[in-house]
RNA sequence: GGUCCCGUAGCUCAGCUGGAUAGAGCAACUGACUUCUAAUCAGUAGGUCUCAGGUUCGAAUCCUGACGGGAUCACCA
């Protein structure tokens, strides 16, 4: 975007100098209030004059005529205006419009912002090696690459990484399960997609693990420990749910082999490393595989194998600094009470790290690689808890980047039955679901027959993006805070207030610039469109909303909130879609009207593209 | 119990740095395709913005307190 000052700046400026001149006081820019004008009112910037009405000692509608007629002489956009009890609505002149359009209708990438010289970091994704992904890694992956096309196009530069949790008992499950039971299986042999292979023998040592226990459960061992260890008025089933843990650990032969394959694997046993080599690069093959499909990628990954070991260093720095104190057993800790944190162990008094030592190690490690300003850590909001002490210790720290660290912490996806919980089968796995929603933008395009004429290949893609944005638009368009619910036995909406609905509005721009074929290209450079001159209401509206455009990036980049984005491009798709129906574009009454129209429409379309881009949801050329 | 998040139409969600009559979509009902793609448009109906106080010229929005839902408070990750 031009360095061209916001126009609501240049009216907050101008009420000043007039509250100034006609008043005598100075105000600050802040409290000059410029909003849209609503729909009903004419006008498309609102000022509120109630506040003034303390400086003044008159009513806010003389207010509201006085600086109406201040800023109509004094600025050159305002071309009129009107007031309605304490709102000045301002009408902006159709020069200014035009001026704006012209300038931006043949700019693919208007809404890029140029470069700031920062660097930030993106952490998303960051999924575990013991099972194939799912609807909330979804959400996750969405969250995370949309913030890093926001965080770009607001001009910073951004670095993409994924912590994979490659290490620790669960990937020893599925490699104990395939090693007893697999007797050899491949993903190759068997044709299972390679992540879900690997899954699958996790599932299985768990069904292996419960049976187990079931049986020590009614055997004598397991009654004399329900017996002595039951609290007061626990039943049986109550006792040995809650004891399944302490099983695993103390009493399972599934859960002793486990372990000993963990120790094995930190020994750096070569079976042990190999067969977990060989297992992880399956999860890694298969992650790709779904990463591709869903559109995200990274820059750098960090493998948890690597890093568990880190942030030792840190301690020491901690505690020489008296950040940290350590106890007589030797564990160290820190004291966060005055930010209401509470006290928090750093590392164990057998000297071994706990999970928010790797946390502080990693950050430094990410520092040093990238040497970026800010890190964002899109990561569910359950580690609320974690992410505050993590920064704050950071902070005290005083590490370089800390006052750029970000929680982009984000809701679970609920399903219309409650939470998923892969125990009771509901998890809702991510494959499945964008094979689902790619099926269903199918069934509907068969019975629209539109795509009948187009290559096979062509038309899977089509339908893939459309699937797609369908189930991404609906993911993306939820604040992230909040929890969402999705029910995947209604087929994703394709119609309404949907990502198909934005790719619509595009598509039909590209119909309209293909029907107009070579006159369009000589149109969008037609000076002519310059002379048209009675832009109506819907017309300006969509040249205003294109102009917040810029602003609303920043605005979502600040926030690191792409629902923003997406109920931008709903509304500009809306706006358009009620234009098209209402206005003629190439039998447009003029010249000058065609080849205004025209332009118009291109902005919107590379507007709509852009922003969609944001979100991860491609543009189809017809649908 | 402490801390944090959420509560808006039957359902899914916007709006929350205080401003005009609280908005969309889905579902229901009505109408518009010989005219640039109807995955569209126009309309009807649907609300005690959980509740109660407070601040203010003005509160869905800010403050306090209830109520309901969720998360978290491990020498787990």
């Amino acid at each position: 975007m031009s360095i061209t000052v916001h126009i609501t700046n240049i009216i907050q400026e101008n009420v000043i100098k007039a509250i100034q001149q006609l008043y005598g006081e100075t105000i600050a820019l802040e409290q000059v209030q410029v909003g849209a004008t609503r729909k009903e009112f004419e006008g498309n910037y609102t000022i509120v004059t109630f506040p003034f009405t303390k400086i003044a000692k008159k009513k806010p509608e003389e207010i509201g005529e006085e600086l109406g007629a201040y800023l109509v002489t004094q600025v050159d956009e305002i071309q009129a205006f009107n007031v309605i009890k304490g709102f000045l609505n301002l009408v902006v002149s159709n020069g200014f419009w035009m001026d704006f359009l012209e300038r931006i209708h043949h700019r693919t990438d208007y809404g890029q912002h140029p470069a700031n010289g920062e660097k930030v970091m993106v952490e998303f994704s960051s999924p575990n090696t013991n099972k194939p992904l799912h609807l909330g890694h979804i959400r996750n992956n969405l969250l995370g690459w949309s913030c890093s096309k926001i965080l770009e196009a607001a001009g910073y530069e951004v670095v993409r990484v994924q912590v994979v949790n490659d290490r620790g008992i669960a990937i020893c499950k599925s490699m104990l399960a395939w090693q007893k039971f697999g007797a050899g299986a491949t993903p190759e042999s068997t044709g299972i997609k390679s992540d879900h292979f690997v899954g699958d023998y996790y599932v299985l040592f768990e069904k292996k693990f419960q049976e187990e226990f079931k049986n020590w459960q009614q055997s004598v061992a397991g009654q004399q420990v329900f017996q002595s260890r039951k609290k007061s008025d626990q039943d049986e089933t109550t006792f040995f749910k809650e004891f399944k843990n302490l099983y695993f650990n103390e009493y399972s032969a599934l859960g002793a082999e486990a372990r000993a394959m963990l120790r094995q694997w930190e020994a750096g046993d070569a079976a042990t490393v190999a067969l977990w080599r060989t297992m992880n690069g399956w999860v890694y093959h298969g992650f790709e595989e779904t990463y591709h499909k869903l559109g995200v990628s990274f820059d750098k990954y960090y493998y948890e194998s690597n890093t568990y070991l880190l942030g030792k260093d840190i301690i020491e720095d901690g505690l020489a600094q008296g950040i940290f104190y350590k106890k007589p057993d030797g564990s160290v800790w820190v004291d966060l009470t005055d930010a209401k944190l509470d006290h928090k162990v750093v590392l164990r008094s057998d000297g071994t790290s706990v999970y928010i030592t790797q946390d502080l190690g990693t950050a430094r490690l990410r520092y040093e690689d990238f040497g970026v300003s800010r890190m964002v850590y899109v990561v569910a909001d359950e580690q609320n808890y974690h992410f505050q002490v993590l920064f704050e210790i950071l902070k005290r720290l005083g590490e370089p980047y800390a006052a750029g660290l970000h929680h982009l912490s984000y809701g679970m996806v609920d399903l219309p039955t409650g939470k998923m919980k892969s125990r009771e089968g509901t998890v809702v796995d991510a494959d499945d679901l964008i094979a689902e929603v790619i099926a269903e933008a199918r069934a509907n395009s068969q019975e629209r027959d539109t795509l009948s004429d187009v290559s096979q290949a062509e038309r899977e893609d089509i339908l893939r993006k459309i699937g797609l944005a369908a189930l991404k638009f609906f993911i993306i368009k939820v604040h992230p805070q909040k929890r969402m619910i999705f029910d995947p036995k209604e087929s994703v909406d394709l119609q309404g207030q949907t990502g198909p609905y934005v790719q619509n509005a595009y598509v039909r721009i590209q119909s309209v610039l293909r029907k107009a074929e070579d006159s369009a290209q000589a149109l969008l450079k037609n000076p002519k469109s310059l002379e048209y001159n009675t832009l109506a209401t819907d017309e300006k509206d969509l040249i205003a909303q294109l102009y917040e455009f810029p602003g609303l990036i920043q605005e979502a980049a600040r926030t690191y909130d792409p629902s923003v984005i997406a109920a931008y491009c709903y509304t500009l798709a809306k706006s358009y879609h009620k234009f098209y129906h209402d206005f003629p574009i190439l039998k447009a009454e003029s010249e000058a009207a065609v080849a205004f129209r025209l332009k118009l429409c291109s902005a919107i379309a590379h507007t709509l593209r852009f922003g969609m881009n944001l979100l991860g949801i491609e543009m189809p050329e017809r649908m």
